[in-house]
DNA sequence: CAATTTGTTCAATCATTTTTGAACAAATTG
DNA sequence: CAATTTGTTCAAAAATGATTGAACAAATTG
């Protein structure tokens, strides 16, 4: 009712294939789950947004699956709905600023460690005993930790400004 | 015999132990198993160079498991042999210079993929179809993606500078 | 050179994470 | 408002990835 030739609704282009594995591998590097890649990388490769159940049918993956993967690319501002005019279902289309994407993942997987690291310096620190013969190792050690948590947190803004 | 007091060859201080978990979680940020991230804290907080034995024993882990994690630490030039005289057993010890725990990061763990990466997007130029009406889509942003391939490059000296 | 120590390998096991699918709730339609 | 469509949730199943440990090889010792 609504594609153009025979089945491309339900099959992908030899090209489309390829940039869904793309995606998934990146993904997977990034400790992404593989259906989190396949979805972004269809989407990536289609021009026009696709419903929960396009995406379904063509990756044949599980309503389930889709669901939790497309809330998860939202949150990551990897994805965006599209309200289709007279469309009931909601449409999908990707993200495909890198800067967007970027800042997204820097956001929601990076800086959250980052914060919660510099506390466990904290910890750390605490919990060094004086009288512990390795008690002046530990503490130049941990300086040394800070000093890391400072750099990386240099380099934020830095990856922002190269891709901006 | 060789430890100073009773079980310190057996035991963590507490401190140690904060290490030993902040390296895990980081390392599993970074997708590398528990164990890895264990060991490296482990060497990380003590002054002493560790035999491979020593660190089965005080992190609870198999000899298996050390064995290969202390391998892979190598490979990654974030772990050391060091040779004690007289001493018939290898010593470990942990590379503390984020300049040179980056780069073996970057050179084993980043790098090949993003190699990896280029290669595919050739493939993926390859099997666009001409007829395909989503072709030149798909050539657009294939376009884009070598774009994103060119910045990530361009991170790298960049990060290398900040941590040199 | 036999005995012992040390470290590696890898198939089997265990743990964790992802995916599935059926039950459900919410929204829409006629 | 009953029927249908759409999307979410979550317990169970499947898949993936890490760890174990026993068998092995290499090196060292007396």
């Amino acid at each position: 009712m609504s594609g153009s030739s025979a089945d491309s609704d339900t099959r992908m282009s030899a090209a489309q294939h390829e940039m869904v594995e793309l995606f998934m591998h990146f993904g997977h590097n990034l400790g992404l789950p593989k259906s989190v890649g396949a979805i972004y990388g269809l989407l990536y490769a289609t021009a026009e947004p696709l419903s929960l159940d396009a995406i379904v049918t063509i990756l044949q993956i599980s309503k389930g699956s889709a669901s939790q993967g497309l809330r998860f690319l939202q949150n990551l501002n990897a994805v965006q709905v599209v309200y289709l005019p007279g469309q009931r279902r909601d449409h999908f289309t990707a993200e495909r600023r890198l800067r967007k994407l970027a800042n997204g993942f820097l956001r929601e997987r990076v800086e959250p460690h980052l914060e919660h690291g510099a506390d466990r310096l904290d910890r750390i620190g605490d919990a060094i005993d004086p009288d512990d013969p390795n008690a002046v190792h530990l503490k130049k050690n941990l300086e040394r930790l800070r000093n890391w948590y400072r750099k990386s947190r240099q380099i934020l803004p830095l990856v922002r400004n190269v891709i901006g």
